[in-house]
RNA sequence: GGCCCCAUAGUUCAACGGAUAGAACGGAAGUUUCCUAAACUUUAAAUCCAGGUUCGAUUCCUGGUGAGGCUACCA
C-alpha cells in the first residue's frame, strides 16, 4: 500500500543499476511533490549526482526512465532542476480509495501484544482548582494516549493526584481558621473552595510577614518564623504522624476537591485508567530513599537531611528528605514511579508534565538509576510548553489564572451566542441545541491548543483567541456536518454509493482529497513517534480545507452522471470517516448537523 | 552567575537539510436564483543580527541581541 517504500526500494535498485552503487534507505528523500507542480511524490536527486557523476537533471531523467520501466503504476513523470515528479496513474488513486473506503480503522494499527505504555498526566495538587495550564496538559495527555493506542499500543492513563503537603495544609490552617465551616454549594464547588482559602493563606502569611519586619525581623526570619507558617509545618508533622483530627480534616477537604475536580473533567472529556495519590506513594519514596542512604546512594547531613550529589552528572545537589523527616516532591516520584512500575511492567513511563519540571525529571532519572532501578531509562518526560498570557506568566497568587470551568464556560456560551445569531439551532429540540453548542465551544478550545506543537511555549489571549472560523475546529466540525447533510439528502434521494468503474477519469481536486487520505496513517505514525497531537490538527484542517474546495467546485449529489456522483459519494464519506476518525485523536467530537 | 528552551507576515501558528517559506485571524476586493456562506475566490504582508558547514540552511555549528524557564528543606 506505501507507494513511497516501493519507490524507495526501486531507486536503490536503479542507482545499483545505473551506477553500480548501492546506497542506503535513509540517503532516499521523497516528498509530496508541492502544488504547483505536476506530480504525485518527488524524489530529490541531488545527492545522488556525486555517484552518478551526471547532471541532477540527467540523474533524474535516468532514474525516472527506469522507475517508469519497472513500476507499472507510473504514469509520467518530469524534472524540474533536480527534482523529480513522478505522477501515478488515475486507476492507482481510484482503486486506493476504493481499498480504504471499506477498511475499518483505516489509519490505525492492531494492538500489539507488547507490554503497556503507561501515561501520565493531570497531576494536580489538591489545593487549587484546575487551569489553562491543565487543561493544555490533560487535552495533550488524552490525546497522545489515543494516538499511541492507535498505532497499536496498549495504553494505561494514570492521574497522580498530589493530595499531600504543606500546600494543602496551608488550605486546611486556614479553613480552620477563617472558614467558620463553610462548605461547598452549588454556585462555589469543591476545589473552588479550597482554592480560596489557600489564597487566604497566602494572604495572611504575607500580612503577618510584614507586621514581623515592622517589628524588627530580617525578611527571611519573618518568612521562617512567621505564626502562621510554623503551623502549617506543625500541621504537615502530625499529617505525617497520623494524628485523628488532621487526618479527618485533610479527608473532607480533599473529597470536595475531588468532586469539584470531577465536574472539570467530565465537561472536558477526558478520563483515567487509574488514579495514584502521593499519599499513598510517600512512604514508599521514603523507604526507598531510607535504602538509598544505606547503600551509600545517598548523604544524610548533620540535621538529618538527605541529600544526593549529582555534582558527576553535572548537576547539582538536591534533597530528598527534609531534616524533620518529612518527604519533598521528589521522595514522592520515587515511590510513584517505582509502585506503577511494579503494577504494570510497562514498556514506557511517559510523564506529561510541563517544561518548567525539565531538571526535576533529570534529577528523577538519575535517583532512580542510583537505586538501581534498571527501568529508569523507560521513563520519557513529555516535556511541554508554557501557556502565556498577554499579560506575562499566569500566577495564582496574583489572580491572573484562567480558570478551567470558567473558560469553558465562556467558550460554550461564545459559540451558543454565535451559532444562534447564524440560525445553527433550527429545528434543533433545546437538549440537542445545548449539547451542538458545548461541542463547538470545546473543539474551538481544544483545536485551539493542540493545533500548537507541544514543546513550544503558547500565546493565549482569552479576548481574541479563540476564534470559529478559519483554521479551528468549528471549520472542521462544519466540514464534517456538510458531509453528513450531503448522505441526508442523498437517502432522501434514493441515491447510492455503487461501484465505480476504475477508468473514472479524476479531476484534480478528486485527486488531491485521495493523495490528502493516503497520508493519514503516514500522519498517526509521525504523531505517535513524536508525541504530537498538533501533526494530526494540522492534517485535518488541510484535508477539511481540500474538501470544501472540492464540495465548493463540483457538484455531489447533483452530479448527473451517476458514476461520477457515485465515486464522489465514496470519497465525501471517507472523507468524512477521516475527519471524525482524527478528530478523535484530538479528543473532539464531530456533530452531524451544525 | 550557571544550566535549559525559544526567536518566522500587524497577530497567532506551519514548514524529515530541499523547489518561489505555508496557513489562519486582522487589512483590501469579490462570490449566495447552485448539495449548509462557521464556506469559497483574489490581493498586500515575514525567517532577530553576524559568521561558518553544505550542491542547497528557517532548519545544523559558533558568536551576539532579545524574551521565557530552572537553579527552594515549594510542587
Amino acid at each position: 500500500m506505501m507507494m513511497e517504500d516501493l519507490l524507495i526500494d526501486y531507486t536503490i535498485k536503479a542507482i545499483e543499476s545505473l551506477y553500480g552503487q548501492v546506497v542506503l534507505k535513509s540517503a532516499i528523500a521523497t516528498q509530496k511533490t508541492r502544488k504547483e507542480f505536476e506530480g504525485d511524490f518527488t524524489l530529490v536527486v541531488f545527492p545522488f549526482t556525486k555517484i552518478s557523476r551526471k547532471s541532477p537533471e540527467q540523474t533524474a531523467e535516468d532514474i525516472g526512465n527506469y522507475l517508469k520501466n519497472n513500476i507499472n503504476q507510473i504514469n509520467s513523470f518530469n524534472i524540474v532542476k533536480g527534482f523529480l515528479n513522478i505522477s501515478f496513474k488515475n486507476t492507482y488513486w481510484v482503486d486506493f480509495l476504493k481499498r480504504i473506503s471499506t477498511k475499518e480503522n483505516y489509519g490505525c494499527l492492531k494492538s500489539n501484544l507488547s507490554a503497556p505504555i503507561v501515561i501520565e498526566y493531570s497531576s494536580p495538587n489538591t489545593n487549587k482548582p484546575l487551569h489553562l495550564g491543565h487543561i493544555r496538559n490533560n487535552l495533550l495527555g488524552w490525546s497522545i494516549a489515543e494516538i499511541l493506542k492507535a498505532n497499536g499500543n496498549k495504553v494505561v492513563k494514570v492521574n497522580l493526584v498530589n493530595d499531600r503537603g504543606i500546600h494543602i495544609c496551608k488550605s486546611m490552617l486556614a479553613w480552620q481558621l477563617l472558614g467558620n465551616g463553610e462548605e461547598p454549594t452549588e454556585k462555589l464547588k469543591g476545589d473552588k473552595l479550597v482554592g480560596k482559602y489557600y489564597v487566604a493563606f497566602d494572604k495572611a502569611y504575607k500580612e503577618e510577614i510584614k507586621t514581623l519586619i515592622e517589628n524588627g525581623l530580617t525578611e527571611e526570619e519573618a518568612t521562617k518564623k512567621s505564626p502562621l507558617i510554623l503551623k502549617a509545618q506543625e500541621m504537615l508533622q502530625k499529617w505525617e504522624a497520623g494524628d485523628a483530627d488532621t487526618i479527618a480534616l485533610w479527608k473532607k477537604m480533599n473529597s470536595w476537591v475531588y468532586a469539584g475536580f470531577d465536574i472539570t473533567y467530565k465537561t472536558l472529556g477526558i478520563n483515567f485508567d487509574n488514579t495514584y495519590y502521593e499519599s499513598e506513594t510517600y512512604l514508599l519514596g521514603k523507604k526507598l530513599v531510607t535504602e538509598g542512604v544505606k547503600n551509600k546512594a545517598f548523604d544524610t547531613k548533620e540535621d538529618g537531611s538527605v541529600w544526593v550529589n549529582l555534582t558527576n552528572d553535572g548537576l547539582d545537589e538536591k534533597l530528598l528528605l527534609r531534616s524533620d523527616g518529612t518527604s519533598v516532591y521528589m521522595t514522592q516520584d520515587i515511590g510513584t514511579a517505582q509502585l506503577r512500575y511494579d503494577d504494570y511492567k510497562p514498556e514506557k513511563l511517559i510523564y506529561v508534565v510541563g517544561n518548567e519540571q525539565n531538571y526535576h525529571f533529570e534529577v528523577l532519572k538519575l535517583v532512580l538509576k542510583k537505586l538501581g532501578k534498571e527501568w529508569a531509562k523507560n521513563i520519557f518526560h513529555l516535556s511541554y510548553g508554557m501557556v502565556e498570557l498577554p499579560e506575562g506568566k499566569m500566577k495564582s497568587r496574583e489572580g491572573t489564572v484562567v480558570d478551567a470551568d470558567d473558560l469553558m464556560d465562556e467558550m460554550i456560551r461564545t459559540a451558543k451566542e454565535k451559532g444562534n445569531e447564524l440560525g445553527k439551532a433550527e429545528g434543533l429540540t433545546t437538549e440537542e441545541s445545548e449539547l451542538l453548542f458545548k461541542q463547538i465551544g470545546l473543539a474551538a478550545l481544544k483545536y485551539f491548543i493542540l493545533k500548537v506543537d507541544p514543546k513550544k511555549n503558547m500565546m493565549f489571549n482569552p479576548e481574541e483567541s479563540i476564534d470559529f472560523n478559519g483554521n479551528t475546529g468549528p471549520f472542521i466540525q462544519y466540514t464534517y456536518a456538510r458531509i453528513q447533510s450531503i448522505f441526508r439528502k442523498a437517502k432522501e434521494n434514493h441515491i447510492v454509493i455503487n461501484n465505480y468503474p476504475l477508468e473514472t477519469s479524476i479531476n484534480s481536486k478528486e485527486k488531491e482529497l485521495i493523495k490528502l487520505l493516503y497520508e493519514y496513517p503516514k500522519t498517526i505514525k509521525e504523531a505517535c513517534d513524536t508525541f504530537s497531537p498538533a501533526l494530526v490538527a494540522n492534517y485535518i484542517y488541510e484535508l477539511a480545507k481540500e474538501f470544501n474546495q472540492f464540495y465548493h467546485d463540483y457538484p455531489i449529489i447533483k452530479e448527473e452522471d451517476k458514476n461520477i456522483c457515485s465515486f464522489r459519494l465514496a470519497l465525501s464519506e471517507k472523507t468524512g470517516k477521516v475527519i471524525k476518525s482524527a478528530m478523535h485523536l484530538l479528543g473532539i467530537d464531530v456533530p452531524e448537523q451544525m
